[in-house]
DNA sequence: TAGGCTGATGCTGAAATGGTATCAGAAGGG
DNA sequence: CCCTTCTGATACCATTTCAGCATCAGCCTA
């Protein structure tokens, strides 16, 4: 048995045999559909040819459904009209109200502005489903480049790639965290020797290298040289490790709440002190209506930024 | 906002969308398409116009879909299933596997014989929906010339129209129906005389102008002229009338249960007693394939008649 | 740098399509 | 009883559309 794509079964077919069914008369169809009655009767015609049985009864005095015809006709009906709707959803999503939009982010980020971003994007629209990602920053640069996502919201500054487009945020800098009965803890901002006989819980140097190393120049410079505790693979457990009092760590101010009750953050007391540069970022080849929308997202929380 | 039936689109587009969209490849898709590249690619162009925005991404080296593109591929997928489900019912109603069946018939029909031909065909064709209806012999006569249904099961000799075929199934003597305690019940066969003080609780005429004059002629020729009670619009509201000593009535013998142990039904002993002729008859027009099969159910029960 | 791949484009002959005019049969009205 | 009007089907013609071939342009790999 062959199938209707491989005998030349069309929509027009579809369509002059629904007008024909709804209105009971060739000429009547041929009118509704603006077209000429001989070329009506042909799409009839070839569609009967095409399913091999006829769809009406018809002679001098008019035109009735035949069994199968009307068996066609209410099982068309349902599918024309899927059809109409997947069509309508599709330019919905070509106009940016519909579809999905996949968004990579560091912990810094969600700790901080970003739910308040999400939460005016989905107000603006709330058909879009957001897949959301946290990823490390060179993770996230990486998916971007390869467009397994749409936009990522990092804290390390991307490579200087031409396909990629860069929105900077803001700047900021980064304090320290330590325990909560801690001498640091009593005082304003913290100089970085006031943390001598701690551990440096860090990060793996490969999750942002930038950072990473200047944050151990900026120790550096201030005649600090810590040991260098356990390595954290994000800063929730980093936080974790500070409260059990395994050494201090670093963060921005935004996402200081991460580690509760049982830490306290400070600013750091000193020059150069390293900063997070928040970014957004995107291929600019992306074509993805819905990213347009989260960039005036952004734009509207962090100004008229390019 | 225009239609899509109104821009030409039509279902070669769809299947060459959903092809690329599978294969995320020009060239591989119009292989399994058996179509040249440059057709295909055509097919996408003017799709894209169609429908306004762009399906893929397309470069030098590859194709992605594009997020409305991907909408429209996900929400085609059913759509063109459906479509060919659609496609394969109907195929089966042209069959005759699948369809509906509109049958009236007399209570006669349907308190002896009919059941069992029903279930034969249920039994034949599962999938077909027999609508049933009980009307009287010159009624279904008409409902079956006017196409309102399909077939016909009378105890009337359907007029001589050529459009009308006929299946003469058996023909049914009748008898007579008296309350269980008059005399009539205890004998073996009843002449009408016997019935001498009983009212005939007869039909309307029309119902069966045949049969009605037919009745009452036989009882002329014996020599009985009953009078003639209320008239029962139907066999069971006439059987109620006799148990409640109103008087007598006529029915064929298959259907004399209905008048349950209240009643006795007893052969009429005389020359020419009334006869039912128990018949099917359609449409020779008539194309609905089922209607085939109940021919052949019929055939079956009653023998090879024409 | 050559050859592989990607998809797009120009051209041409064949096929399909739609319109006009007409045909054939049946029904309704004068 | 004929004439008009309706039904859908058919013949023919001009136009359009379409598929395929050959080729082009850009990228990637060996």
């Amino acid at each position: 048995m062959l199938k209707w794509y491989q005998k030349g079964l069309e929509l027009h077919h579809l369509q002059s045999f629904m007008a024909v069914a709804h209105e009971l008369s060739f000429r009547r169809a041929a009118q509704e559909l603006h077209l000429a009655q001989p070329a009506l009767s042909r799409h009839i015609q070839q569609l009967e040819h095409i399913v091999g049985y006829r769809l009406f009864d018809r002679d001098t005095r008019g035109t009735r459904l035949t069994e199968p015809g009307l068996a066609l006709a209410d099982g068309l009906k349902p599918v024309l009209a899927e059809l109409g709707q997947t069509l309508r959803r599709a330019e919905e999503a070509a106009e940016g109200r519909r579809g999905r939009l996949r968004v990579v982010y560091s912990i810094a980020a969600i700790s901080s502005y970003l739910p308040e971003v999400l939460q005016a994007f989905r107000q603006r629209r709330p058909e879009v489903r957001l897949e959301l990602q946290e990823l490390e920053s060179a993770e996230q640069h990486a998916a971007v480049l390869a467009g397994r996502v749409d936009c990522a919201f990092t804290i390390m500054e991307p490579p200087a790639r031409p396909e990629l487009k860069v929105i900077p945020l803001f700047r900021e800098q980064i304090g320290v965290v330590v325990p909560r009965d801690h001498a640091a803890a009593r005082l304003e901002r913290v100089k970085p020797q006031m943390l001598a006989g701690l551990d440096y819980i860090s990060f793996p140097r490969h999750f942002n290298p930038r950072l990473y190393d200047s944050v151990l120049a900026f120790f550096h410079r201030e005649g600090f040289n810590p040991a260098l505790g356990p390595v954290a693979i994000n800063r929730i457990n980093a936080m974790g490790q500070v409260i059990t009092g395994s050494g201090f760590t670093t963060i921005n101010a935004a996402s200081a709440h991460l580690g509760g009750p049982g830490t306290a953050f400070r600013p750091f007391d000193g020059e150069g002190v390293p900063e997070l540069p928040h970014t957004f970022s995107y291929l600019a080849a992306n074509t993805n209506p819905t990213l347009q929308a989260m960039r005036a997202c952004v734009q509207e929380r962090f100004g008229g930024a390019a």
